[in-house]
Order: structure tokens, then sequence, then C-alpha cells
DNA sequence: CGTTGAGTTGACCATCGTCAACAGGAGTGG
DNA sequence: CCACTCCTGTTGACGATGGTCAACTCAACG
């Protein structure tokens, strides 16, 4: 049920698919991401501390606890960021996408746990290096800032999912905010891409996955859904914003 | 219920009880604050841009949605952060105690409502203003960058109880989480204040009135508690954290 | 002394969790 | 190629946790 067997943060011979220098001019999430901050030179500047990597779906990214070490930015791909309680129930606080950051956090050890979903490309930075290029460069603060303001407030907004919804109500806010988090980085479809399990979207909502699967089984028995192979397709937005108040 | 009625928040001519320039070095919590960062004469200049006012319990502080015009140091008192549903839900998304900051978030609209309820001193700052200053003082900065980190932490911690923790659980670990945020100003005591009603403390756990008090009201039959006006008295710590997890 | 609001307790019930069975697909090995 | 396992997802039956509704106490206040 979780990551005891996952291969570990060592993973397999990261591929490095870029050469240094390539800069990141070609880079899909550029402008969604703390990048878009910097002008041309800054960003090789930046570009030179950035390792590009590959990992496979099913690898844990960093350990809840272990030091944090590095950060990242996601090119592409999915990541589950969870905590752990120590009779194994978990609770997912958030899925990383294309152009999102990990690592915002100023605190010398991870709060959360991270493992690849879906195989990603990820620009990884030593902590104390990006630390210091932040620290000359007000433009990638301010960023960084941005960005961590706007964690919080997501975060807050899960308060309210976890707190004051009810299930139908929780998937149905879930789907819509990965319908637009998706449209944000330009992937807008009435095709809702679900990359991760069942199981993951529970834990995240603080449900069962028998609860999941069966709001969602209704939302496609009353045609606001099609169910399909790793997502959803929305047949009646209308009503289903409206399950969610 | 909510704050339909609640006085607004141009509230009652604010008093304002220090002379400009007396400066923070009397103040309780400035230690525990974001004026920790500060040398002397920052301090001086910091405390140019304060305006310290005194605002009684049951006031609206300010509005969710509203524009973030100011921000607050919590000197004295509690207040009470929240979230609003459309049909009057509300969740509450956090406890302000002496020594935290509000508007650590960079959106200029305000994420949440908030109301004080235990009559309050606050310093309070104009945003644009400190944000100036903020820029010209990278300790300043930090700590911000720090707070805000550390509020992430926290309100992930909250998911996790929302998310995965059943009712006595929630409330034990809200309990304790009083109990070491009064021990980390400087109130450590066998007894929990607890400066907010039974409604508030329910919003905040996801949970109803009634739950919360029949849990107190178990622990405290279970000898656990004490429950005495406006605060609970610990008996058996040891088995208050083992409630949860 | 009546009113109001907070807190508590009880009775009942709904939502969602638990347990179980099953279907379908992917991977494995004979 | 087929049998087998494993994993994910779905569905059903049942039950427990916690919500709803209501009554009551008590303190504060006019």
């Amino acid at each position: 049920m979780n990551s005891a067997q996952l291969p570990h943060a060592n993973y397999p011979p990261p591929c490095e698919h870029r050469r240094p220098g390539e800069a990141c001019s070609k880079c899909g999430v550029r402008l969604f991401s703390i990048c878009a901050a910097l002008e041309r030179e800054d960003l090789v500047r930046l570009d030179r501390l950035a390792r590009h990597i590959t990992i496979p779906a099913k690898t844990q990214l960093f350990e809840q606890g272990a030091p944090a070490d590095h950060v990242y930015n996601i090119v592409s791909g999915t990541v589950r960021l969870f905590r752990l309680l120590s009779d194994g129930r978990r609770q997912i606080v958030g899925f990383a996408l294309p152009g999102d950051f990990l690592g915002l956090s100023l605190a010398d050890t991870n709060a959360y746990g991270a493992e690849v979903i879906e195989d990603a490309e990820l620009c990884q930075f030593d902590r104390a290096q990006i630390t210091r290029f932040a620290n000359d460069n007000s433009e990638l603060m301010h960023r960084l800032h941005e960005f961590i303001s706007h964690e919080l407030i997501i975060a807050q907004d899960q308060m309210v999912i976890l707190g004051r919804l009810r299930a139908e109500e929780r998937v149905a806010a879930f789907l819509l905010n990965m319908h637009e988090r998706f449209a944000r980085i330009g992937r807008r479809s009435v095709t809702i891409q679900l990359p991760m399990q069942r199981a993951d979207i529970a834990d995240y909502l603080g449900l069962t996955v028998e609860t999941v699967s069966r709001t969602i089984s209704r939302m496609a028995r009353d045609r606001i859904l099609l169910v399909v192979p790793d997502a959803v397709r929305i047949l009646d937005i209308e009503r289903l914003k409206a399950l969610c108040a």
C-alpha cells in the first residue's frame, strides 16, 4: 500500500538529457515556473546550477524527514507529496504537475515524502546553491515568495475541502481543480487526465478508495462524466460545478 | 452562528497605547515574532511604520476577499482566521496567537477573514510600506520567508488531521498543539487556555460542536483532562499524547 | 426575573468506512 | 499460448463514527 519497497532516492542512473548551456529556451514549462522571473542571462546562470534528470514512475524522489538537499522544478510528469502516520495512514498533501516547484520551504528536512507517479523530467538544484542564487537575485526571491504564498492558499483551500465538504463535493472539487491546473499549463481539454490512482485521490481527499470509486461511478451514471482509462471526460461541467457549492 | 453582525473593519476608535519611538524594547512577543530578525536601529525604523492598536473581542479585523491593505503582528489576544462557504459552512484555517503574523501572503486580497476572539493588541502595518521595508532589509525578508514556510508546514499538519484522524485524535492533537504553542511563547502550563468557543474548535477540526463537546467530556470522564472555564487542565499528558498516534 | 448564548447530553440516523467478492489487465513463467 | 498471480478498480452488504435534532443547564446580562 505504501512506499516501503520503492526504489530509493539514489535512483537508477538518472539520464541527463540536455547539454548544459542549451539553456531553458526550449523548456515547455518555463513560463509557468519560477524561471519566468528571470532575464536571459540569469536564466543561463541558473541553468548552470541545474541538473536535468528523468525519473521513472514509482520512484521515491525524497523521503519525509530526510535532509532536504535539493529542490526540484517539474518539467513533465506527476509527483505525489504525502505525509505518513506511524500506523500507515497516509495523507497526500499535493500533486506536483509540470511547472510546480518542490522544496519551497526553508526547513532543512522534508516535511513530506515525494514519489514520482508518472515518468518525470525534473530540474534538480542544490539547495545551498539555489539559496545563494536567490539571495543575489531579488526577482527570483520574489517569485519564490509568490509561489510559497500560493502554496499556502492552496493548502487552505484543501483544509476547507477536508474539513467541510462531503464526499461528492470533494471529488467534484478535485476534478475541477485538476481541470483548471491542466488548463493553466496549456492543456485545456474536456478530458481530465488522472495520472494518479484511486487510492491517491482517496488519500488526498480524506476518503477511501471505495468512496472515490462509487462517487465517480455515480457521476458517470448521472451523465456528468465519462470514465476512460487514466482520465475522465467532462460531459456536463455546469452540473459538476454545481456539485461543489 | 457566523459573523454577519459583527462590528466592521473600521473598528471603534482604535486606541493607540504607545508613544511612537518608545520602540519595541518592551514588547513581550518581540523575540517570538518577525521582529526578532532586526537590529536595534532597524527595529526603530520599523516601529515608526507601526500603528499600535487594541481591538476588542468580537471585532472583525478584515474580511475574506477584501483588499489586503494591512498586515498585523499580534502582541496579545487571539484571532480566528476562517474561510466561509456560500451556504454558511465555515472552516477555521488557524488561530493567531501572540507573536503570530497576519498577512504573509503576497496576494492582494485576503484569502481568509479574521475576527478577534479575545481582546487583542496588534501592530498594524501598511502593506506597501512593509513590503518596501522588507525589500531593503534582507534579514526581515528572510524572516518572513521563514514564517511563511512554517505556516505551510502547519497547514499540511492540519491536512493530515482533517483528512486522516478520527474525532478523538483530532481533539487530542488540537489540545496538545495549543499547549505547545503557549509553551513556545513562554506560557507553559498544565492548564491549556482555550479562548475560542467550542464552535470554533469544531470548525477548525472539521467536526461539530456536539462531537467536540462529547469528546472533551469523555476525556474528562477518563481523567485525562479537567474541564475548567475557558480552559482545560491536563491530568495525564501521556495518555493524551497516546490518543493522537 | 426573563432572555440569550454557550455548552452538554441523549436519541436517532446518514454518510462513509470496512470487509468481501469479483472483473479486467499487465506481467511472468511454464 | 495459456495459466497464474498481482494489482487496480468496482460493486454490494453491513456497521460504526460522527452528524442532526432536540432538550436541558448554567451563567451573563439587562
